[in-house]
DNA sequence: TAGATTGTTAATCGATTAACAATC
DNA sequence: TAGATTGTTAATCGATTAACAATC
């Protein structure tokens, strides 16, 4: 039972902990402090006690943390102690490379369809996951449990997409359009916007440079 | 001549006002108040101004800003106005749909070469781009302009692949791979992890199911 | 028990918002 | 000029860091 309010910027921390505690997990470790675990993730020890705290006392006095415990307690606050299902729209290079990932299953994470609106590519197979026609979207998501929608189509057609995702009930989205949708407040969504990515990069390249210059 | 110590905050959203600029000016929009456009992007109007004054009053008193003339500052600011090579490393799904981003190009950035070393690939070609074996990769940046170089690789072969990168002169490097790189301080990274991204949804989709019961 | 390290409070720092004088 | 809207300062809010008592 957790707290009430989290802030955003704890939440946007905790799967670097978990990616973090993962690996510590599979290399035997079995407690961690939190000074040890802020040397190599490069934060502070108290931000990460304090981070954690906000969801329970995870950790023993004297001891630090127990790494499998704390690893399956975050994976639990992030919900992924549970079969999420998945939907792709788009079956173009982007939905294929993430239909293609398959570490995605074992946190939980199962791609159970993919739709496009391309003749030639419905009815084929993706990695096994069927491509079916956008135009049964409507009727899959009534027959089948459906957690996230993933899109992977331009803009003016993913707007359109989202809207109908929402009226079909859909509760999260996973946005790689190049646009802000806009959807009820009860539906989650997580945009992955690569331009401003790259652009973000481009940046940081052009700042390092003029530092250089002084 | 910018201010010697900008926020990270709001470089971070400089992206963002850059696209909805230039959503404005395909449309043709001449002028736009903080007001207008902080409806538009829900955002504050304060924010805006203040995000925009760190780099100079590009506004006018009582008129607002021009649009065209704002684009193209903030474009400077990220550094688009120029070209940028970049170079992919992995030619799989992923780099693949990198690739035929051909958006990116309108925005100065030229993909220039693929590296992979799977000798199947090597020597075709992705969307016009040549695949080129992973063992060339010191020799090509050696005779080439690179900026930019785009990480789509294991992570294991992704850290070792970054430090050839930076012994080889590179200064930014775009990684999807799964781990954080251990680079030098005057090399920039920009880190795209998908998993976390999707962790992240989760969250947020859980936290909303739990809302809802109370 | 003594030592170590957490959980938590208090202090600091930074970022956002509000307000308004400057000015187009 | 009068109205509008910026640029900028001050006030508020939130997040990070430091410190230390609690406790394993």
């Amino acid at each position: 039972m957790e707290e009430v309010k989290v802030s955003k910027a704890v939440i946007s921390r905790l799967p670097r902990y978990y990616r973090y505690l993962e690996e510590l997990l599979n290399n035997g470790v079995e407690r961690i402090s939190s000074q040890e675990l802020s040397e190599m993730m490069h934060v502070t020890a108290s931000q990460i006690r304090q981070d954690l705290n906000h969801f329970g006392g995870f950790g023993q006095q004297g001891y630090g943390y127990r790494v499998e415990n704390l690893h399956d307690e975050i994976g639990k606050i992030l919900g992924i102690d549970r079969i999420t299902h998945l939907i792709l729209i788009g079956a173009g290079n982007l939905g294929q490379a993430l239909a293609n990932y398959t570490n995605y299953r074992r946190r939980g994470f199962c791609i159970e369809a993919i739709f496009d609106k391309d003749p030639a590519k419905i009815g084929t197979e993706v990695y096994k996951i069927p491509v079916r026609d956008i135009n049964e979207l409507e009727t899959y998501i009534a027959e089948h449990p459906v957690d996230i929608a993933t899109i992977t189509i331009p803009k003016e057609q993913a707007v359109l997409v989202a809207d109908r995702l929402v009226k079909a009930g859909v509760k999260a989205i996973w946005n790689f359009a190049h646009t802000d949708l806009a959807v009820p407040e009860d539906v989650a969504v997580e945009n992955v916007h690569l331009s401003e990515s790259l652009m973000h990069l481009s940046y940081k390249l052009k700042a390092r440079e003029e530092e250089k210059k002084r």
